[in-house]
DNA sequence: GATAAAAAAGGGGTATACTGATCGATAATA
DNA sequence: TATTATCGATCAGTATACCCCTTTTTTATC
């Protein structure tokens, strides 16, 4: 980690006014949060998908929207949100960057005017068989440098947290079981529009 | 095609036309993905950090950026990106909404005149040591379905991915340890500005 | 059938994150 | 010294991701 980057080595007596605060940081620092952690893995993974995938322009989270939509044709907005775990809103936003790009299409639905069913079109089909390999590699590279038992492990500790948890945030899967009022951000504060 | 919108768990013989694809997406779904699931984890962790510490306007980027300034006082910009593990460009935005915020200070460097060095203001210091507890328990909630070694094999695993990946990205650690010129962003491609 | 509740989509706003590019200051070299 | 290369910061642009609020349509209730 290289504690010394470029900023002087030796500048690091100057935090005496912290104190307390400093010896806090040393029980429990940076590498060892798992949300920290967690951040970093995240955009790792990102960046070895944009490695194997990239020149299609295709972002992670484009990719699985599609994976969903290969084997969910027609479905709306909201159910994909469900499914892929993010928010709504940012389903309509992916959709609206696929349907430029000629990947989906959205036709408004007979049966419930509300509704826009999504799916794929042609090149939407061809893209996600084409870069299958890819993704797939992307996937694997991340986790190369664990063995078998760890990968395996570090999958089933990753669900069991999402399954844990997953009553947090606007894109939990909570809507479609458990029919209790209690459930979409509830427990989110606001973040005050200053 | 079209019958059901709304999407029943149970309607997935839709996909007649996909074919092979729909095998394919069967050996390898959404939930073996680890990308997808690291994402879905990651997303719990900024809704959990929200729910203990979201009074406070804080994220937990910005908490982690005051966390490395609390132990490394008046450090220029790019030191912060890499040790953080997020782009430069991106520490700018986040600088530039904890000095509006009053949490720190940025001043130019008598020594370089092209560094900006951030230190925590007094509010600064006393919102991390305040919000200290809050953090914690959210790090401590996202793993509380886990046992502790499960907890220690995970955190062992995400470190060990993050130091056997950490040639990819802008915010790589890269530059500081091999001098050599093949580092910053020679993976990567571009996204072709469309 | 009219009214109230809920659902789907969208608009507006903000934060994170990265790319490419530029620009001024410093360092290294000719 | 003058040129060149590099470094720190910043800007513009885009994508992901979330919030709140509104509009339109549907469903449920009276």
């Amino acid at each position: 980690m290289a504690k010394t980057d470029r900023v002087e080595p030796s500048r690091r007596d100057a935090g005496e006014e912290q104190g307390s605060l400093r010896q806090l940081m040393e029980e429990l620092p940076l590498w060892k949060r798992p949300g920290y952690l967690i951040r970093r893995v995240h955009q790792l993974h990102y960046a070895l998908f944009f490695e194997e995938v990239g020149e299609s322009d295709i972002t992670p989270v484009q990719y699985g929207l599609m994976t969903i939509l290969s084997t969910n044709p027609d479905i709306d907005q909201i159910a994909i949100a469900t499914k892929l775990g993010i928010d709504r809103t940012n389903v309509a936003d992916v959709l609206r960057r696929l349907e430029r790009a000629g990947l989906v299409e959205r036709r408004q639905s007979e049966v419930d005017r509300r509704a826009k069913l999504v799916r794929l079109t042609q090149a939407g089909r061809e893209m996600l068989s084409r870069h299958y390999p890819d993704m797939t590699r992307a996937q694997a590279r991340l986790l190369a440098c664990l063995d078998a038992k760890q990968r395996d492990a570090f999958l089933d500790a990753l669900v069991t947290i999402i399954e844990a948890n997953n009553q947090f945030g606007r894109s939990s899967l909570t809507n479609e079981a458990g029919g209790t009022e209690t459930k979409i951000s509830k427990g989110r504060k606001k973040r005050s529009t200053e």
